[in-house]
Order: structure tokens, then C-alpha cells, then sequence
RNA sequence: GGAGAGGUGGCCGAGUCCGGUUGAAGGCGCAUCCCUGCUAAGGAUGUAACGGGGCAACCUGUUCGAGGGUUCGAAUCCCUCUCUCUCCGCCA
């Protein structure tokens, strides 16, 4: 949810029109805003009059009650009346300014899909080993998609053997930078209702990417960002405790509708997977600063991990309505010759937080928190590169340097 | 799954049976001031959030778990939902 208040802004609009909201739209959530303020000056007014007439009934005496009670029944009727439409009104109205995304930074370039900036670019783009990841994946019998087929379907695999240990190690490992960062580990819910899907702005917009446990109403998340932007709905949160940083780990469930036929090899698109999941609740006046920390532990990651990558800066027009800015960060995959997504992180501002009413106590008053989310380990993705990467010519995998402590294998061969 | 008890302001806790100066007693905490040589103790006053209007003083609306209903009027009555706690059963 946007600021109407900043609507007028021409500034605010611009940045909003950027992202591709329809003029027209902004300028029907501007008429309606002004029309909303009017009608409620009208309501509030009629309801201040019921409110000290019916006040005056429980003072007067026994004898002057049926006639004031039939006066306040005239006021009633007018205000019900009055109520109906204003509430016609509010609703109109929410509806509308619920679609309206949140401005683009103005570090956000113009632009669609593909036209981001690049920001920066670590490494080469080596040519594709032996096998792709799929391949490699059962060669080395990590990864079984046929058996995952026929237990679950499509786009569902068993991840065996070392494979196991290696996700682990990505998981420990990465969990104890953010710790060190000050990040609070959480294992969060995985089914949350539908409220809290809604709160946290993946539905109505992608209910159909969300599988849902209609007998009991609820809904697995496709990402920890939502049961961790639940933690503090409804917050009054202390300045002096924050940014509160969370790294929250959990398996993700996305029903990837409407990617038929895309990256079908391997375990790059998975209905079910792991990740951990950085998320801060920032103040107003941090959130940039903690948006290129999250960047920073991105890059840091795939630095350690001696991946090549690229990172960046998603244009406005590419952007979700929710995000101000998004870094995106795509490592080479070298058996598709292309950089693809590996994490991503964004700036929310209040977006987010306005429709969990998260607020931070402020010496006068309160302001809307600031929310931002980032990936640290996106674990069956990251897999994915570090077998086209770490295979070896002898069809062996050599275990990234900074995981062998953490798994105790220095190089894998495939089952004899 | 069965039975019961509850959800009131930053916290604790009255009020709910018998609807009306109750946005809500009292206490704790907090803030300012007074008293005191300092500390402890004591006294006075103040102390909810969110929205709308106004340059402002201020005016006004909403909120007693959530939503709906009855009524001129609901913390109080009715319905639905939700959460917490206790007991029984079951269980990784």
C-alpha cells in the first residue's frame, strides 16, 4: 500500500509511472481520495450528532425518553445512510490504491525485463563443463528427477548422498555470517493463513503461484519472506532495537504455474526446495543502508563460493509492485552460456509495512517501519551452480574450499 | 479429538449477570514538578493508539481479541471466527 498523502507529489508520481502504473488509475485514486476525505467529514459529523443525542437519552428523565429516543432515530437513519456510501467509497478506493506499486528509487533505471543496469561484474564466463548440472546431477547420484516424478511429479526431485551434506554445509556456513551480522536465525511456519499472505503482498497478485491446504485454510509459503514479515504485524517497534535482522530458513513451495517447458533440466525450477532468508525491519531513514548490506552478504557469498557473477540493478518497469529497488544477483551457468538469478535482494520502504501496520516509536509519535528482504542461500539453486563449477574432468566433484569444514568432503566421487 | 476457563490501555487488573456522563476504577511503570544536605521514602500533576479537519490552540471519528447482529445507545446482550490457558485422549 502506497502513501496517498505523497500522491500529489509530482515526484512521488513519476516514480510511480515508471514502474508502469496506469495514469489514468493514479488519477482515479486521486479523485476518489479527495471525494473520501469529503464524505468522511460529513459521516464523522453525523455520527458526532447521533453520538450526543443518544448521550442526552441516558440523562433525561423517564417522561422525555420516547420523544428524544424518536429524534435520535432520525438522526440514526440519515447516518446509516451516509455510512453506506462512504463505505462504498472506502472501498472503491482501497481497491484502487492497493494497485498502485510503490515509486522506483531514483537510482532505479528506466526500463523493462533485460534493461537493468549491470553493476558490477566478479569473474569470467567459463566455458560449460562435460555435463550440465542435470546431468552431472545423476551421474554423481545426487539428484533423481524420475523417481521424484513418480512420487510427486513434475518438478519435484530426491536430492541424495554428499548432496545432502554439501546443502547443509551451504546452510551452517551462510548462518554464520548472518549471526555474526547480528542476523536472529528463525525456522518460521511454512503453512500461514491467508491473511498473512495477503499482509505480506503475495496475494491476490500471485495467489496462483501458492498451493493451498483449502480443509484447513491455509497456504504454503513459496518463501520464508512471508511468515517473517508476520513477526512483527501490528508492532510498535523500539528505534533503539533496531534494524531487527532475521535469517530465516525454511523450504518453499511454488506451484510454478505458467512455466511449462522452462528450465525443465535438473533441479534449476523445483516446486519444493530450501532457503535461507534474510530479512530486516529497518527505520525509515536505515533502510538504504541496510539494502547494500544485504547486497554486500550477497556478494560475499558468491565471492567466498569463487563463483562468477554479475549483479544488478533491476529497472523500474521489472520491479514488483512492492519493491523500490532490487538488486538481483546471476551467477554464469556456463551449460546455458547466460547468467541466471541466483539471489536478489529489495527495498520495500513502508510498502509492506503499512499493510502489516508495523510502526517505530519516534520522539514524536510513530513512523511506518521500513521492510527489506534478500536471499543468502537459495540452497537446490545453488547446488545447481556449484556442479557445473566444482565438476571435475574425471567426473568427480571438488567441494568448495569454505564447505569442507563445514561437511567434512574434500572431493566427491560417483557411487562405484 | 473431548471438556472447561479466559482475551480490557506500556504492564497488572476492576467493570460484563441488571446496556446509558466508562476511553474505561485501582495499582505498577513512565514523565515533569515539589519536598529532602545526598540516597531511600513521600507528595502533586500528567501519561493509549490510529484516522480526518485546522497555521495553531483545538475540534472530531474509530478502537475493550476479530468480524457481524440487536438498539437511539454495546466492554456489557446475540451469532460466527480466532488465539491463549487447564484437564482428558492421541502422538513425532
Amino acid at each position: 500500500m502506497i502513501d496517498l498523502k505523497q500522491l500529489s507529489d509530482p515526484a512521488y508520481r513519476a516514480g510511480m509511472e515508471r514502474k508502469g502504473a496506469d495514469p489514468a488509475l493514479v488519477d482515479q485514486v486521486l479523485e476518489l481520495s479527495s471525494k473520501h476525505r469529503d464524505m468522511q467529514l460529513a459521516v464523522e459529523e453525523l455520527r458526532n450528532r447521533s453520538n450526543t443525542v443518544s448521550k442526552e437519552i441516558g440523562k433525561a428523565s423517564p417522561d422525555e425518553r420516547p420523544a428524544k429516543i424518536a429524534a435520535a432515530g432520525l438522526v440514526k437513519a440519515d447516518l446509516t445512510e451516509a455510512e453506506a456510501a462512504y463505505g462504498a467509497l472506502d472501498a472503491d478506493l482501497k481497491a484502487a490504491a492497493l494497485q498502485l506499486p510503490l515509486p522506483a528509487h531514483e537510482s532505479v533505471p528506466d526500463g523493462g525485463e533485460d534493461e537493468g543496469t549491470v553493476v558490477a561484474t566478479v569473474g569470467g564466463t567459463p566455458e560449460a563443463p562435460p555435463m550440465d548440472h542435470a546431468d552431472f546431477g545423476r551421474h554423481i547420484g545426487w539428484v533423481n528427477n524420475e523417481l521424484g516424478a513418480e512420487v510427486s511429479g513434475s518438478r519435484f526431485a530426491y536430492i541424495t548422498g554428499a548432496a545432502v551434506q554439501i546443502e547443509f554445509a551451504l546452510v551452517q556456513w551462510a548462518l554464520g555470517k548472518l549471526v555474526a551480522r547480528g542476523f536472529n536465525p528463525v525456522v518460521p511456519p511454512v503453512l500461514v493463513r491467508e491473511q498473512m499472505m495477503i499482509d505480506a503482498g503475495f496475494f491476490p497478485t500471485d495467489q496462483h503461484q501458492v498451493y493451498g491446504i483449502p480443509e484447513d485454510d491455509l497456504y504454503l509459503v513459496g518463501t520464508a519472506e512471508v511468515p517473517l514479515a508476520g513477526m512483527h504485524r501490528k508492532d510498535r517497534l523500539d528505534i533503539e532495537k533496531l534494524p531487527l535482522r532475521y535469517a530465516g530458513f525454511s523450504t518453499c513451495f511454488r506451484r510454478e504455474a505458467g512455466t511449462y517447458g522452462k528450465d525443465t533440466r535438473g533441479i534449476f525450477r523445483v516446486h519444493q526446495f530450501d532457503k535461507l532468508e534474510m530479512f530486516i525491519w529497518s527505520p525509515a531513514d536505515k533502510s538504504w543502508d541496510e539494502h547494500e548490506l544485504l547486497l554486500e552478504i550477497e556478494r560475499e557469498i558468491l565471492d567466498e563460493l569463487e563463483l562468477p557473477y554479475r549483479v544488478v540493478n533491476i529497472a523500474a518497469g521489472d520491479l514488483g509492485n512492492a519493491a523500490a529497488k532490487k538488486y538481483d544477483c546471476e551467477v554464469w551457468l556456463p551449460s546455458e552460456g547466460a547468467y541466471r538469478e541466483v539471489t536478489s535482494c529489495s527495498n520495500y520502504l513502508d510498502y509492506s509495512a503499512r499493510r502489516l501496520d508495523t510502526r517505530v516509536k519516534t520522539e514524536n509519535g510513530s513512523e511506518f517501519a521500513h521492510t527489506l528482504n534478500g536471499t543468502a542461500i537459495p540452497v537446490a539453486r545453488m547446488l545447481v551452480f556449484l556442479m557445473e563449477h566444482y565438476q571435475q574432468a574425471d567426473g568427480t566433484f571438488s567441494v568448495p574450499e569454505v564447505l569442507r569444514s563445514f561437511c567434512g568432503l574434500d572431493t566427491v566421487a560417483p557411487p562405484a
